[in-house]
DNA sequence: GTCTATATGGCGATAGAC
DNA sequence: GTCTATCGCCATATAGAC
């Protein structure tokens, strides 16, 4: 029945919204029945139980980054811009505030992530093998693939991540912070290009 | 007596694993207490309450971190040299898992920081301040120094943040990542240093 | 100071009426 | 399908003996 649905979604939503910004431990049933606007037992209803619910909100959450961090643009752009789209693409995902999450319930619990892993063990990182042969026929500085995609990531990621702390370092407010943040991905893109271009 | 001052840094080593590993949702003062070897009443009759036991192992965290990002090598090394100085110092810092511990508990409750930040509010940031002076006198690229302060903190410390998913991602196991990270320091160095220098 | 036993409250989950 | 009421458990905290 559609109304039941549209019960399911507001549940989602509510649901995601509280395990994201407090974490399965700090997460309450009764919270998001109060924000989805249904009793408690309705909830259980809808979902058995509290680690059902969180499970599919996990799942879908690293449904979502899995894509963005594995493949790798397979199109005829230069690697120049292929790194401004990664960046780009990137950044925007992250600020949204699901990777802190993703990465608070991997580390409460590591063997979340071994399921999905099989599926994908057997193919080659994409960004390793690309910068691999970019490195030979293009005028780069030779680095280790595996540190590339370590810092592109790094660079994307952990400014929204480190939020609070940076806003604090730096003296800005979160109106500044997010100003500051409008203008990082082209940055961002510019700084690793020239890091590993040779003039 | 000294007795029981050994008992409080038994407790305090035991809560700053727990903490630390499971966050303060996830700590369990029985857990704490069966660590330090004594019962759970022993343990209240030290730290009166579980959120007096937290604060002070999250404030002996921040006191550690807090001169790592806000000071800068005030010496007559060359900028370059103090880039690797601090890349070195941060990431040896990062790689004890303290670093994930004060972002989860800041996301969880952001202020945490409010009252600390009052005492250094009015001093300007002196990684900004020095990169500034940089700028104009050194052959370097002109970038923000928010940018630069947020790129090399980024570089420095989400690698050993974000270790699970990097692992995977990379198709290492956690000897082959730790193997990987010896070596990082001083690839993060020149990458940073690449980035602005002019050739 | 250290313990056992217990009070107190909160949370996930279910029973059962409507 | 949705609700109120309640069960059962677990966690923090305390009482009170030693």
């Amino acid at each position: 029945m559609q109304l039941s649905s549209e019960t399911e979604k507001k549940i989602l939503e509510a649901a995601r919204v509280e395990f994201e910004t407090k974490g399965y431990n700090g997460t309450r049933m009764q919270k998001i029945a109060d924000k989805a606007g249904i009793s408690k037992a309705s909830l259980h209803y809808y979902f058995r139980s509290k680690d059902n619910l969180f499970e599919k909100i996990f799942n879908d959450a690293l449904d979502e980054y899995i894509p963005l961090i594995s493949t790798w643009a397979d199109n005829d752009l230069s690697w120049e811009a292929k790194v401004e789209q990664f960046t780009k693409d990137m950044i925007s995902f992250i600020r949204h505030g699901r990777m802190l999450f993703l990465i608070r319930e991997v580390n409460r619990n590591p063997q979340i992530l071994e399921e999905r892993i099989k599926r994908k063990a057997k193919s080659q990182n994409k960004f390793v093998t690309y910068f691999d042969t970019v490195q030979k026929s293009k005028n780069i500085r030779k680095v280790d693939p595996n540190y590339l995609y370590i810092i592109l990531n790094s660079i994307c990621s952990f400014p929204a991540i480190n939020k609070e702390m940076f806003q604090r370092a730096l003296r800005l407010n979160a109106k500044q912070y997010d100003e500051l943040m409008d203008g990082y991905a082209k940055t961002a893109a510019d700084f690793f290009i020239h890091a590993i271009k040779k003039q």
